[in-house]
DNA sequence: CAATAGCAAGTAAACGATTACAATAATTAT
DNA sequence: ATAATTATTGTAATCGTTTACTTGCTATTG
């Protein structure tokens, strides 16, 4: 491979003129700056991104660390980082910490040592306890996890408000026995839990919350448990989709019918919640947006280093459909006579 | 942050032996090796990568470069081959290639700019035709899609195989007029379509092939026209899980039950084919292994450069299930007389 | 005991860019 | 025409490591 000495050789310039021409710099004439081009071509040279990240110091790379690939939520929150990304010119390494401090904290060490620009984190609960931007030698941008006194750049769902309203939906669907299945380890899926709960306490309900791994499997048998215990709930919020998937598969597996036998709706708005029957109501997030205003929000960080701490917080749709339709009165003799 | 120097001096020994302690080389005594150490701690200090990089000339970096991120079954290899390389130390660019040909060349760029020590990469169908692995500054090792006559490392599902026993299957379950719906940028698209055509023309079947673009809402799309057909299709065979999950949603928006109006298979074991009603027969493919063979393969290549191209075929299983229940004679008049 | 090997540690030259600074050429002002 | 200014270009130091080579010991051997 041809070097900034060989190709400035071959054009007959310096090799600053090479690298000023590279970089795209002004104060360069139309002469050099074509026979620059040229050698450039000839000699099919692209420069050292180690020799020049070293001399320059920056990299041009930040860092995407995301709570676990496999859910689909971040999948598209990574696509969407990656666009964005990739249309300026800049590189994404992708870390999955898989929900594990260990392996988060050996990321961020990671990211120290290729001395990314910046980093997008979805932060495991520990982590966040106690965050302070200043901690880390680099900016800092949350996604998805964020606490209320958190001071720290943000993007994250309205999630307590989200789960109030998805669960103040059943409630007047006529669900009154509501058990909702949380994510333990990550602070979305407490604050989903608090919304469902403050929902409940508005109006008059007793709610039961589970804390659960956010995983299908683990979701799966939390819900059969909680299904099989007496009285049954008549419905069932999740606090995110694999945690919905996982619930689905429970009921599948106890047999029992939605809405009919208990009635459901969760979080993400993933395409297979359109494909049972009947489909099931969920808060779509718009992770496409929570994506690109990460990176913006990223970028500003970045170019201003001591601007004010923002959030941004996104509003989740609720999508309304058949897993959570009215509770019909013809079943509801209990209600009936207490209505 | 302290560099090398200061380590050094605060230990009081040279460069040379702060780097061959850092580097784990042999050849310094264990006094120093501690003294090294100590300040290594005290100092906080980290090797910087960029220089690193520079002198040695290699990089611990792979790159992987999927099809479609947002498609399960790459999020799925991409985790494994993530997993691996993590425990190994080794460091993994990861792109998202969007079936975009384009895309694919600039992340191919990418790579040698950043001097990566290999690549994985699942290749559009522009280029595996004609692809040959010396044309790349690094070792590439493919994955997914691959030609029978591709001369290079691979590792690939028996995609032709798997398709035809979908097929038979479906055939021996009373089927006739069976649609295929099969991805048209992708080699693995036509292989699956390649194998479901030899099941049917061995059975005397006449085959109705429909290439799609492997997203969801192409072939919704896709497969709404095919239904629509008279006389209509008895079965469907899907070749991908986005395809699958795209005809399944054709289905419900037609109306059409499966299996008795209509039977599907397909390919990608996701979650979601176990919890629609019937589940969805499918292909399993071991996405975990695809993953873990690619990277040991890439690394066996980069240890040795010259040895023989290896392939590596992996088996799909077929997983029965609901929607390609066998055909009742009830309902088959027809099939009755002839059989 | 001198010669020789073997080991540990140090010195300094790379790696390939960027960039501060100096030098030169071209332009404008007087 | 000359001085002052500006626009280009070149020179060389620098980023922080790795590593070939040299040096200085200590231990081994004939």
């Amino acid at each position: 491979m041809a070097n900034i000495k060989e190709v400035a050789h071959h054009a007959g310039v310096s090799v600053a003129s090479v690298s000023r021409v590279m970089a795209g710099h002004t104060g360069v004439s139309e002469a050099t700056r074509q026979r620059v081009l040229t050698a450039v071509k000839a000699l099919d040279y692209r420069p050292d991104l180690a020799a020049r990240r070293l001399r320059s110091r920056r990299t041009d790379t930040i860092g995407l660390i995301v709570s676990d690939i496999r859910n689909p939520f971040f999948t598209e929150v990574s696509r969407a980082v990656e666009d964005v990304a990739y249309q300026q010119q800049w590189r994404v390494i992708l870390c999955n910490a898989d929900e594990n401090p260990d392996k988060e904290a050996a990321y961020l060490d990671l990211m120290r040592d290729e001395n990314v620009s910046g980093v997008i984190l979805s932060p495991t609960l520990a982590r966040l306890a106690g965050f302070h931007p200043a901690d880390y030698p680099f900016p800092v941008v949350l996604i998805d996890r964020c606490e209320r006194d958190t001071t720290a750049d943000a993007v994250v769902l309205d999630n307590v408000n989200a789960a109030y309203r998805l669960a103040v939906h059943l409630i007047e669907n006529g669900y009154r026995r509501i058990g909702c299945l949380y994510g333990a380890v990550s602070a979305t899926g407490h604050q989903r839990q608090e919304g469902y709960a403050a929902a409940m306490a508005a109006h008059g309900l007793k709610p039961q919350a589970i804390a659960v791994q956010a995983t299908i499997d683990q979701a799966r048998t939390a819900a059969v448990n909680l299904l099989q215990q007496e009285p049954r709930p008549e419905a069932l919020l999740a606090s995110s989709g694999l945690i919905l998937l996982g619930t689905t598969e429970a009921l599948r597996e106890t047999q029992l019918r939605f809405p009919e036998d208990v009635a459901l709706a969760g979080f993400d708005d993933l395409p297979w919640t359109r494909l049972v029957e009947p489909a099931i109501t969920v808060i779509a997030q718009p992770t496409d947006d929570l994506g690109r205003a990460a990176i913006h929000l990223l970028q500003q960080r970045i170019a201003q280093p001591d601007q004010a701490v923002r959030r941004v917080v996104l509003r989740g749709e609720l999508q309304v459909r058949g897993s959570s339709a009215r509770r019909s009165p013809i079943r509801t003799g209990h209600l009936l006579t207490t209505a």
